[in-house]
DNA sequence: TTGAAAGCGCTAACAA
DNA sequence: TTGTTAGCGCTTTCAA
């Protein structure tokens, strides 16, 4: 069939244990036979095979990477092409490959996962998600597995390794320069509580807003489902309150596009009626009208920190756990002005 | 270590081969030592290594998804994530995995798939791009490797395996719509010359002008990059025009994006001032204001077949090169109306 | 219907 | 510095 170690051996004439060797560059193989025998490759074509090394080594030079369970449309989010790529980029430095689950709903997710994880077909997972009562999570942590999370987890948080921003700071951040702009009234709007950024991010506002001692009525904090109908759905509610708020804290890019067109269609005006801030900085939240205000959280960025912890990891079982926090950046554009 | 089969047969009081039978499901095993076999799997909690696996057999259970290199910002473009889950889904069926390249780079990329392909990694590969000239095509081409293309190869047709829509057909349509609505002055905007799937979507709009014997001037068609820039470029270009367009065909809804809200800042209204029909149908289509008109070409569709294609491919060999057009579906929403 | 044994292509002691 | 040899865990003839 293929061209194997030994017909490499063969033709350079040596044993196969030296072209191993020369694989690996080991360094007590004299430069001439290096020489001779990597000749001997390029004269074959030879490839090594990656299972029958894997299966020696037993390891897989590859690491999965687990999306939310793509039920959900928020699978359509740039966030995971931009950490894949961070990712990916950082796994190519090293010549490791990529796995990756697209299950249908959080079942076939957990399926794939144990094939990734029992079948040794990666030697550690990236969860590009973090919520509560995680079964990937916990088959994770049971099996001692390596793994790491982009996001923060929500219990186990001294034991899990994790790449995250500062996300209630970031929040905290955006809610506070509402309040200097001199907005009162002020709004959140995030996506499932079952979320730690949303949870995150809900908080850092809260507390922005106690300590400015401004108003916190239970109906300016909405959790929604994302997209069209969440952002409809959430603009709805609060521009019928008694008193609307006039600066927004949106959790996510995309579910702002939503509640920018949903305010349109309603004839409010941001940021003459409104302001609104946001995070991610996607590419699209400078092409919309007016340019958003938004938490740069330097999405390729967390890819490639996780990709690298995730190595660490495998390279060291014992690594200790760590948290790696990226910095954010607050992008301030068109969408946010003073009240008159 | 591990569990190995060498374990379930002892426990069993089998041979090692009578469990890798029990695995297959081969028939030619008695119910009884199945029963037993299958008891002391679970017993020991065993879980084939895949790795070995792959080595008896040669093959690897997983497919490789070449991306376009991730330099460009398409890869932000939701199209992805949806196609991948199309694949993703048909795979998870028949328990295969997914590989994905995310190269930064035409070159990384390439060394990608080169490592895919000669390691033996996986059975086949998902181009989810065409354009021409491209090295990896011609390298799969060469080495007769099993893929199939997202797209429509630009040459050797009838010899490559894809599955596509009829863009040009799809395009002709959306330009006769703006045409009956009384439009005479229409701009094409697309991307890279390069690519396939603009070409064909270029070719169905000049189709569609010319039969109807309306002026095609040079400037009314754009090639332009993604996203703002481009967006933003070509609305300038096309409305300094003596005669700017009144109706717009943009091969992409993320372009769309781009080109909306550059109209909104020269203060040209859509649809009032200029109707716009786009292609893709991605969620955010029903989230601008207005809603855009745009053909849903079946994304997920597009990646279930393709994945469907790919495995018979790998199956058998010779299988010969087909072509699966899906059906697409315009939406006709609000973006385009009557010219008055 | 089952078992014994060889081999998939590579790595890693252990020798030399 | 290099060769010999024994696996890694599984599948698959060939025999029984």
């Amino acid at each position: 069939m293929s061209i194997t170690i030994k017909d490499v051996a063969k033709r350079a004439g040596v044993a196969p244990s030296t072209v191993s060797r020369v694989i690996a560059d080991n360094p007590r193989i004299s430069m001439e036979t290096k020489k001779r025998v990597r000749k001997a490759m390029k004269d074959l074509g030879y490839h090594p095979n990656i299972n029958a090394r894997n299966l020696a080594v037993r390891s897989s030079q590859s690491i999965g990477v687990i999306m939310p369970s793509s039920a959900d449309v928020a699978l359509q989010n740039p966030f995971f092409p931009e950490v894949l790529r961070g990712i990916g980029s950082h796994l190519h430095e090293v010549e490791y490959s990529l796995y990756v689950s697209t299950g249908g709903n959080e079942e076939t997710t957990f399926e794939e996962v144990q094939r990734m994880v029992n079948g040794n077909r990666v030697d550690g997972i990236i969860l590009l998600y973090s919520r509560m009562n995680d079964p990937v999570q916990e088959f994770l942590m049971e099996k001692k597995f390596p793994f790491v999370i982009v996001g923060k987890p929500f219990e186990n948080e001294s034991e899990i390794t994790y790449v995250d921003n500062n996300n209630v700071q970031a929040s905290k951040d955006l809610t506070n320069h509402l309040i200097e702009l001199g907005h009162q009234h002020i709004a959140f709007i995030g996506g499932s509580k079952e979320l730690t950024v949303t949870s995150d991010r809900l908080h850092g506002y809260r507390s922005a807003i106690k300590e400015a001692s401004l108003p916190l009525p239970d109906e300016y904090i909405i959790h929604t489902a994302f997209l069209k109908s969440g952002g409809r759905e959430a603009v709805e509610k609060l521009f019928q309150l008694d008193t609307p708020p006039t600066g927004l804290v949106v959790a996510d890019d995309l579910m702002t596009l939503g509640v920018m067109n949903a305010l349109e269609e309603l004839g409010i005006n941001c940021p003459e009626d409104v302001s609104i801030t946001s995070f991610n900085n996607l590419y699209l939240s400078e092409i919309t009208t007016p340019a958003l205000t938004t938490v740069d959280i330097q999405i390729y960025n967390l890819g490639v920190q996780s990709a690298r912890c995730l190595l660490e990891l495998t390279k060291n079982k014992d690594e200790p756990a760590k948290r790696i926090i990226i910095p954010y950046d607050i992008k301030y554009r068109k969408s946010t002005t003073p009240i008159n």
